[in-house]
DNA sequence: GAGGCGTGGAC
DNA sequence: TGTCCAAGCCT
């Protein structure tokens, strides 16, 4: 820590207080929990990822559990969690590590950042989190609370990942533990105070040390993010409808059933095309399933 | 590097 | 019945 203003001593502190009792973070809890966990969230809200965690694990314990079965089935026990394709990938995770890494999810950032799916945060944030590595942890939030607490604005703007990086490495407490609680830290804090709308600074622990509260909050001017296309009516829609559908069947679902009788069938054609080209689903002579293998 | 990729909840 | 957001990754 070379910089004007140490973040760590305060979120350290608030950490060990304020911390949400989530099943990662209890005591024991499994390197293989951890991967999994993160693959969950990845995009998708805390409260509807836990209970799908829990029943995972007690399905799959270990990665070989999982790289027994069909990807298809991973694809199914994903159920509503959105980009299934996470599902795939964390199948596909699993059969690496029981092939060559003998069961064991890797602990160096280089290794885990060759299995498929895992980017510069999953792999920072096992590395760090299951492992007690000491890596900088970059994600959404902690990318937020950056932006306002040393840089000054409202908005972290456009990707800025060395930035980043560089900020919370040079932010990073010395021993191992403090390393990984103020990475947990400034994630919490981005997840629950320092939030992207409508932020509790009254309760925040470095509000004192607050750039962008020191300027007095000032609105972002930076260069706007694209707006997310609708989703009523796009083909992400039409393959979650198609997904769902295969989730259900026991047995291959006729073609026909998923296209032609789809509201814009041309529209449900493609995406068909599309979930069999990223092997969502695979095609046989008795219909369109889950993919077996 | 911009766009695509699911789903649900908060305003 | 609109917009934004949620512990990203891949092409």
């Amino acid at each position: 820590m070379t910089g004007p203003v140490d973040l760590a001593p305060a979120i350290v502190d608030w950490f060990s207080r304020a911390a949400r009792d989530l099943p990662w973070r209890r005591p024991g809890f499994s390197a293989w929990g951890t991967l999994v966990s993160e693959f969950m969230l990845q995009q998708t809200p805390v409260v509807r990822v836990i209970p799908q965690l829990l029943d995972w694990l007690e399905r799959w314990p270990t990665p070989a559990d999982l790289a027994a079965v069909p990807p298809g089935e991973a694809v199914r026990a994903w159920g509503r969690l959105g980009y299934p394709r996470r599902a795939l990938a964390l199948h596909a995770c699993a059969v690496a590590i029981a092939e060559q890494h003998g069961n064991r999810v890797p602990e160096d950032v280089d290794d885990l950042l060759a299995l498929p799916g895992v980017g510069p945060y999953t792999a920072r944030a096992v590395a760090a989190f299951a492992y007690g590595h000491r890596h900088p942890v970059v994600d959404t939030n902690v990318r937020r609370v950056l932006a306002r607490t040393v840089l000054g604005q409202a908005d972290p703007g456009p990707p800025a990942t060395r930035r980043d990086l560089a900020l919370m490495a040079e932010h990073l407490p010395l021993p191992r533990a403090d390393a990984r609680a103020f990475n947990a830290g400034m994630m919490e804090l981005g997840a629950i105070v320092c939030t992207a709308r409508a932020p509790r600074c009254d309760e925040c622990p470095v509000a004192d040390l607050c750039a962008w509260r020191a300027a007095g909050y000032p609105d972002y001017t930076g260069p706007q993010r694209v707006r997310q296309k609708r989703y009523e009516g796009s083909d992400r829609e039409a393959r979650g409808r198609i997904l769902a559908r295969l989730r259900s069947a026991t047995i291959p679902v006729d073609e026909e059933l998923l296209t032609a009788e789809a509201p814009d069938p041309e529209q449900a054609g493609r995406a068909l095309e599309a979930l069999l080209a990223d092997g969502l689903a695979e095609r046989t002579s008795e219909g369109i399933i889950l993919p077996a293998g």
